[in-house]
DNA sequence: TAACTATGTTACAATATACTCACATAGTTA
DNA sequence: TAACTATGTGAGTATATTGTAACATAGTTA
């Protein structure tokens, strides 16, 4: 392996690490339109609040999430909407996979 | 969470999910101009041919590569270039946090 | 057919991850 | 200060993932 993208594939693996959980994409989401805070998320994804605090504070390590206190509340936020397109990416390749399956059904 | 949109969640993970090893990044990055067979890939990324062609395997399963047998040898190729685009979105987080430590560091 | 090549698979140990529950903390309000 | 609210953290269990090494398979070639 080219030694000098290791540390970039590291990188991006951590990223899409950090995105692969049912939970944690609903929450992307769910951040799509604005800032929110974690009971808000959390009755949202209809997860334990323990749980969707972890799960956001790992979103926070990897970059992916922004945080900002006020007062009691902790409000979380997509850092980049380039996060937000990354998800969309996904989609695509969800698309188009169900666009195979319809044509290996057809085939039938 | 939403009901409807659970599956899409499900689905959408699972493709990051099979991204998310740096080895695979790196194996996406090296398809990125066409197909090639374990052989090489395994040399590529420098891992144990097993370990690679287990990593390729979890890639097909979740729909992220194909792969085409010729004679001794099995060909694998990216399934859609949305797939590359995904880690391009990816990599453009990578920048985008890269830029906010500069910013950060320029403040010290 | 026998030896060879490229690949896949199994079993195992090591490690990492997810979830729950109970508790700790920080800020708010009466 | 006491009770309350929103959040974070630790311990423990359950489960999943990784890498390696040994073995199995399929196709090739002598």
């Amino acid at each position: 392996m080219d030694k000098a993208k290791a540390p970039l594939y590291e990188r991006q693996a951590e990223i899409a690490k950090a995105v692969a959980h049912p939970l944690r994409v609903a929450i992307i989401d769910f951040l799509r339109d604005g800032e929110k805070c974690v009971c808000d998320i959390a009755e949202q994804i209809g997860s334990e609040r323990s749980n969707v605090s972890r799960h956001l504070s790992v979103m926070v390590g990897a970059g992916v999430l922004t945080c900002r206190k006020e007062g009691l509340k902790v409000f979380y936020a997509l850092r980049t909407p380039c996060i937000a397109e990354f998800l969309s990416c996904v989609t695509r390749v969800v698309k188009q996979q169900a666009k195979d399956n319809e044509k290996l059904l057809a085939a039938l």
